[in-house]
RNA sequence: GCCGACGUAGCUCAAUUGGCAGAGCAAUGCUCUUGUAAAGCAUAGGUUAUGGGUUCAAGUCCCAUCGUCGGCUCCA
């Protein structure tokens, strides 16, 4: 993906950008800000980040001993004297100490001490990256009385920060270094641009990915509803919705089938000790429906499809020639994510994985993993998503999180390697982002809103044939063990879809378009033609409807404009003595009459080719 | 799960310091028979998320539960 070098490099170029030292400058300020409204503040890490800047402050306990927080009245006071401080003109400067001149400076700042011992012992630096250095002097920042464990950039003078380009968004509780078993600090996020204009139009731009939050889309257009009475996370698929779900399914069943993979279906339950056997158990129970006990037994909700395909395989006896063997499902899992991670259909705990397990030969692993990359790629593609990156995920060697030998791991990671370099891809590589019994390639998207979500994955596995004692015989005679890839080019069918509506802002190509083309008839006597019309478009395998709504056209025009509908047909008399249609599609331009032979031979056409633009 | 904000009709939102729960859209009925983004009139729609409490009086104040939203954490 030649998108990645670009946002690099971008990257590289933010932090060295005076954008990044106003940024930088600004939480510094507003750190100045709240200290003198909370004297007793202590101050935790206040980095620059992409389009703003934070700063985690632990502002200790009330009588009740409950942590003090921000107010939206302090947040705007706070807001109010950053701007004062900003104008008044005081220089940035910086200095380094010694270790011990700055724990002495910091001696009544415990987040900064241990900052400090860290970057002291070589461990990590006052921005929480990793460094390989201990080191023996640090940088600090100063600008009036305020002083902060920095080694910045900084900008000069605090003037060169935009009082009226600045502006503090919201603020949110954030553990001490990222670790849920730590304090939660306050955080306060805020953000500067180089001027009034610049801020304004971020602001919008913020409001405009809020227009097209796939939750609000889902319920404008009818494509999904949560209802906390079946349960939050588990959404349910209305007609249009589960339209363009099947319509996606359909697609890469088809793209499946060309690439000999097997259909398969397996129920949503097992038994807990598959789950024990395949080593998934421990590992997640924490995020797992509870089991069901049935007389004696337990059965667990599956939350993968793995085992069920494994036991498949173990069904009879496999040979070299099988293989390699693509078993593909639309599978089912459930996971109990925490209360505060579900967030619309992008993250559920009930969703559907296009799953297939591919059990090969480890001669066969590398041109294998090469053709699931290259199907991904075919499937983003059609569908028309750019925005991705790819991440090489790796075991971390110090965490005990991951199962299986060295020697497994780095067969993985060297096949993915070769597959990737193979396949002229840039990707990054991130230490513990592998599944426990393997190394993966993941495709990951940038949606509206900027959040990055995985999508597609592909997985190389040596452990789960070794839990299960896979074997297939080889030419040789001799028993031999196969390899596994786990993949899902979509991810999961629900986040796919929610990302897929906040892509297109609702306004899908017209082969994914629930509904297709709407027949308006002008008045009510044009209505049987409409269906008519309707009937013999159908018959083609268009998704068409008629609105014989009381409407006027006008009206019935807008309700298709708003349901972002690809295709409006209006029929009047004209219309129906010519046995035409008038065509007039999304993007508002009025096609004009088109005998409805020739409307639908174009549209066919369109569907076939998976063409984006009408 | 944690921090914060919030929960009023199907949807979007009103309701002064606690004092009769409202509007637009959608729905239904009637009239109009219409040519490229909203016809008119009428009707219906509510245990103000749920449960408890304070008060002469609670949508409004307090407590709990459920849910939603923004973050954090997590994401096989």
């Amino acid at each position: 993906m030649a998108q990645e070098n670009g946002n690099e490099q971008a990257n590289e170029r933010y932090e060295e950008s005076e954008l990044y030292r106003m940024r930088h400058s600004a939480a510094h300020v507003m750190a100045e800000a709240v200290l003198e409204q909370f004297p007793e503040a202590k101050l935790a890490i206040g980095p620059p980040i992409e389009d703003g800047f934070y700063y985690d402050f632990d502002l200790g306990r009330d009588e009740e001993g409950r942590p003090i927080t921000f107010s939206e009245a302090d947040l705007e006071q706070i807001e109010a004297r950053m701007r004062q401080l900003l104008k008044k003109n005081a220089k940035f400067e910086a200095s380094s100490l010694s270790i011990d001149e700055a724990r002495g400076l910091f001696e009544d700042q415990p987040y900064k001490l241990e900052l400090i011992e860290e970057l002291a012992r070589g461990k990590v630096d006052e921005m929480g990256n990793a460094i390989a250095e201990p080191v023996s002097e640090v940088g600090i920042y100063r600008h009036r009385d305020f002083v902060d464990l920095c080694r910045g950039p900084h900008v000069s003078f605090t003037k060169q920060v935009k009082a009226n380009a600045v502006k503090l968004l919201r603020t949110s509780g954030a553990y001490w270094r990222g670790d849920e078993n730590r304090t939660q600090l306050q955080r306060i996020y805020g953000t500067v641009w180089p001027n009034r204009v610049e801020l304004e139009g971020y602001l919008k731009r913020l409001e405009e990915a809020r227009a097209r939050d796939h939750r609000r889309l889902g319920k404008q257009l009818g494509l999904f509803h949560i209802s906390p009475l079946v349960g939050t996370g588990l959404p349910l698929w209305l007609p249009k919705g589960a339209v363009l779900r099947e319509t996606l399914e359909q697609f890469l069943r088809q793209a499946q089938v060309e690439r000999g993979y097997l259909p398969v279906i397996t129920p949503h339950v097992g038994k807990l000790d598959l789950y024990i056997k395949s080593g998934h158990y421990p590992y997640y129970k924490e995020s797992q429906y509870a089991p069901l006990d049935m007389d004696g037994e337990e059965f667990l909700l599956r939350p993968m499809n793995c085992p069920h395909h494994i036991e498949i395989y173990r069904s009879e006896p496999r040979s070299y020639r099988d293989l390699p063997l693509r078993l593909a499902e639309f599978g089912t899992v459930y996971r109990y994510e925490q209360s505060g991670e579900l967030h619309g259909l992008t993250r559920v705990r009930g969703f559907t994985i296009d799953d297939s397990h591919l059990f090969v030969t480890p001669e066969q692993l590398e041109e294998e993993f090469v053709r699931v990359v290259q199907l991904i790629q075919y499937v983003f593609n059609t569908i028309g998503f750019s925005d991705f990156r790819a991440r090489l995920g790796t075991n971390d060697p110090e965490s005990d999180k991951y199962a299986g030998s060295p020697e497994m791991w780095e067969k993985g990671v060297d096949a993915i390697r070769k597959a990737a370099d193979g396949l002229s891809m840039n990707y990054s590589v991130e230490t513990g982002e592998a599944a426990f019994y393997g190394p993966k390639l993941d495709f990951i998207f940038r949606d509206a809103l900027k959040r990055e979500w995985q999508l597609g994955t592909v997985q190389v596995d040596f452990l789960l044939p070794e839990r299960f004692e896979l074997e297939y015989t080889g030419q040789d005679g001799e028993r031999h063990r196969p390899v596994m890839i786990h993949r899902a080019p979509f991810g999961s069918m629900e986040r796919f879809v929610g990302i897929l509506i906040e892509h297109y802002n609702g306004a899908f190509p017209l082969w994914l378009a629930p509904v297709q083309a709407v027949l308006i008839p002008i008045t009510d006597r044009h209505v049987d033609y409409a269906r008519q019309v309707a009937n013999q478009l159908r018959e083609s395998g268009m998704r068409v409807e008629v609105d014989e709504s009381g409407n006027r056209m006008g009206a019935k025009i807008r309700e298709a404009q708003l349901q972002k509908v690809p295709y409006m047909l209006v029929v009047g008399d004209r219309e129906e003595e010519s046995g035409t249609v008038a065509v007039r599609t999304r993007e508002e331009e009025d096609r004009g009459a088109l005998p409805v032979e020739e409307f639908q031979a174009h549209a066919l056409e369109l569907i076939a080719s998976h063409a984006s633009e009408l």
